[in-house]
DNA sequence: GTCTATAAGGGGATAGAC
DNA sequence: GTCTATCCCCTTATAGAC
């Protein structure tokens, strides 16, 4: 059990340990019966809190996606702060975040592409953005340029980091707080850098 | 079947099938019925060929291991071409590469970091590329940088959109052509970026 | 609401015929 | 080498007592 939520509901002492059991694991090689060892509670009430592993899932996935993504919106849809200011936002929030949820990419990503008329589809992430302020703005500056390779610049280089970490292992070469004082570089850097592809 | 590999060995059949299925549901969603029936032959012979259907995953994912960081390893160590002819040719190969294996990193990467010790650390990834001549270039163009944040920039950029272009969705926003078209276009825009990152 | 016991089926692996 | 039939464990889900 993570640190004993002996405070928590039932119900959202399975959702605890769903969230930390899926986003580790995945959908597919997470077992029920991992969630409720982890929520120190039985098999059965999680079929009666929620009916299903699946079901469950879908709960959790939804929770997931909002974070991941939710957490830009508001900002690129600030009406009056500048292109650069909106930059130097969505890196620092994101990378806060991150550091904080640093399995939350991966696991997303992986889940819509597994069902993305479940999961995908239905964001319409694509409109959403390509309607918002910053895109505006990024045509006003930038109107030869298609503005989906900023949006792919921006997301990358922030989030890409928390994706390959895994791949640079736990050998001596690398270590968890450097690579949290790398990302938190990358904070200042990012803008830096985006900005200078704007002139 | 893929396009009934008539000609192939059993023993090929079955690793072309695996490719195909593992690359696209992941080891745990993947069921030896799958690959079996893309392969167009029986369980037994699976086994028999293979012992398992973890050991035929091993195969499977040094070789996609392999594909995508094998691929950029030489033209790191290059002696004698410039930095910038570096970039040129890491972002227009990737690319390409890519084009032709859309899941290969979203695969590659969600499965090293379900099992880093097996495929994560025996890379010894950072210690490779840190001793490689890109790095050296770099760390004299620019030597308050720490490297690492170029390689993330490098790979983020290159990398990121065939890991998020999933998101996207087969919505009308998006589909598959202008997506090649995008990734093309970076081919030579990726470069320019990380040189003004340099100056 | 919570538990134990168990049903029902899926999925990896093998036996044994050809 | 290849096949069919089958074993048996593991996993999800439910029945039914408390």
């Amino acid at each position: 059990m993570a640190k004993d939520n002996i405070d928590l509901s039932t119900e959202e002492k399975i959702k605890e340990a769903a969230r930390k059991v899926f986003t580790q694991k995945g959908y597919a090689a997470t077992r029920t019966r991992d969630i409720v060892q982890e929520a120190g509670i039985n098999l059965a009430l999680l079929n009666y809190y929620f009916r299903s592993k699946e079901k469950l899932f879908e709960i959790i996935m939804f929770e997931k996606v909002q974070q991941l993504f939710g957490i830009i919106l508001p900002i690129l849809n600030e009406p009056s702060t500048t292109l650069e200011v909106k930059l130097q936002k969505i890196a620092s929030t994101y990378i806060d975040m991150l550091i904080q949820n640093p399995d939350l990419p991966l696991f997303v990503l992986s889940e819509i592409r597994n069902n993305p008329e479940q999961f995908g589809d239905k964001l319409q992430l694509t409109k959403v953005i390509n309607e918002s302020v910053l895109i505006k703005q990024l045509k006003e500056k930038k109107p030869d340029l298609n503005p989906l390779h900023f949006l792919f610049n921006i997301l990358g280089l922030t989030i890409f980091p928390f994706i390959a970490k895994p791949v640079f292992g736990a050998a001596q070469t690398f270590n968890e707080e450097m690579f949290v004082s790398i990302v938190n570089e990358r904070k200042k850097l990012i803008p830096i850098w985006l900005a200078s592809m704007l002139t």
